[in-house]
DNA sequence: GCAGGTACTTGACTAATGTCAAATATATGG
DNA sequence: CCATATATTTGACATTAGTCAAGTACCTGC
């Protein structure tokens, strides 16, 4: 490999662990262990097994249980067998857990904006171009993305984790029974196509398309979950669903989608998609659009 | 700030201090503990006080001395009385511990290669540039400049490193005494100005401008430390020196340079410096540069 | 040469981090 | 129901990281 990336990336790497980990050491210093803040800062809301956060974190199994001891003891977590499993247990953020961890995220963001507070606005927005490609590239070795069956677990997992979302987002709420289908049938080849994306082998997003013959490719169930943000995930799912179209022979590859779906939205139109009138019945949908598969 | 520049600094420091932090404990974690290996690895080639090195690396001094006691019993350091005060002591890599430390810096290489090789050409000269913008920004917050006198103790410690290194790159050597005058008085206001840098309160670099009456200024000695390349300091240093040179009345800002320093070249090229026939005598010179100093 | 300060080492600790194996309870496949 | 595997907890450790104060040798300014 090139000598002078390798020479920027140790510069990168010396200044990066300085600033960055002086930052993370700062603000999960908080009357507690290192270890302890950074368990329940990294475990996120929502119920999590505990073995899969020790995998994540890559925790010994009698440490880890010792860690989530700690925060039992201080009421920042619960931990309860597992509805599955009962040999296995989830754990859980309190709602002074959670008060908690949005007070690291909230010193994570001061430190964070402290450091970059001596740039002009220009600087800032290339220096935030920059963080996002620098993220993308490290975060891609970990992050796959494969065809799979709509009923594997993690295909329905995603598919719920989408569902909920944008019910919470939509004012009238979302009835998948009301919108256009995507059956399991559907979203198999050579009819359609599932995609399910992963980061560190965690599910984390989902995206499928339907291949109807003769007619345009439609895409749907475009998901990135919270935790795989500003990855550019969503832009390598939907080069990856364009490319399955065409391969099927489709000619133009169309969806609906939702005004309330912003940053979606304005991923399609850099992509070259452009808004249409109505061409399907969605009743959740409000705009339209497609793109020529040899490029707009 | 901006909320958007906060998320995307989340998923920053998220994603690279996972890579970036498994990847130094990986290539650091060699049968010595963590504290030990970085050590060696941040001591640096050349001698060094160890006072000067458990500040910069804000140790304790009982645990920095255990720490040294460590890497001699290894035999990968020497520790001896200070030449100048015999309180103090410096510490020095044996060829032993150069090696070492050699393959500590190959092994990082090796794994920063990893984190990169599954992108394309392309992705890669992006992900180069985006990595160097990121670097100067968390590193600008550290990183001083200020006009000094050219007798200060870092003045002179800058100029003799400035001296000796281009004394190791001109095959012919370099002679201060050949050279064109640049003496404390030439390079002290009114007559001209020294730039000192400092990443950390550390020299790390400098630069000066000669300014004649009526005459085009002459920048001098623009050298930067290798511990501080990469960082956009010379960049920052010569819009200094020009923005001194046109306050003083300067219309136009000149240099002589030596084609052996590429780099430097190059940064006087992109900032509009336009190449002329040789105007002054200077021996070591094979290369003039000249711009207005309204932007060439 | 002496007082007060500095650079470092050493001893005595403490807390945090991490590892291993035994024990407990539960799951899974026959 | 049994044998075997899995998820977790607990006890018993070992190592690392870090702090503090006392002690030693030396420097600096008066």
């Amino acid at each position: 490999m090139d000598d002078r990336l390798v020479q920027t990336f140790r510069v990168f790497q010396r200044t990066v662990t300085r600033e960055v980990g002086a930052l993370q050491e700062n603000f999960l210093g908080r009357g507690r262990p290192y270890g302890v803040s950074r368990l329940l800062w990294e475990m996120g809301d929502g119920p999590v097994e505990v073995s899969t956060l020790r995998e994540r974190l890559g925790l010994d199994a009698g440490y880890a249980s010792r860690l989530l001891k700690a925060l039992e003891d201080e009421g920042l977590v619960v931990v309860a067998p597992s509805p599955d499993d009962a040999r296995a247990r989830v754990v859980e953020r309190t709602a002074v857990g959670r008060a908690e961890a949005a007070e690291l995220d909230a010193r994570s963001d001061e430190t964070a904006a402290a450091m970059l507070e001596h740039l002009t606005p220009e600087e800032r927005l290339e220096v935030e171009r920059a963080a996002r490609i620098v993220t993308a590239a490290l975060a891609r070795r970990h992050l796959t993305i494969e065809i799979e069956s709509p009923d594997s677990a993690d295909a329905h997992w995603c598919r719920d984790q989408y569902f909920a979302e944008i019910d919470a987002i939509f004012q009238a709420g979302y009835n998948p029974a009301a919108a256009v289908s995507a059956t399991d049938e559907e979203l198999t080849m050579p009819r359609g196509a599932l995609l399910i994306a992963r980061l560190h082998g965690q599910p984390v997003g989902c995206g499928a398309v339907k291949l109807p013959p003769g007619q345009p490719a439609h895409l749907k169930r475009m998901w990135v979950s919270p935790a795989a943000r500003g990855l550019g995930l969503a832009g390598l799912m939907l080069t990856r669903l364009e490319s399955i179209a065409r391969e099927s022979g489709a000619s133009q590859v169309g969806l609906d989608t939702n005004s309330a779906l912003a940053a979606a939205n304005a991923l399609y139109e850099s992509r070259g998609y452009v808004q249409v009138p109505r061409f399907n019945d969605e009743t959740h949908a409000d705009r339209w659009y497609l793109k020529d598969c040899d490029g707009s």
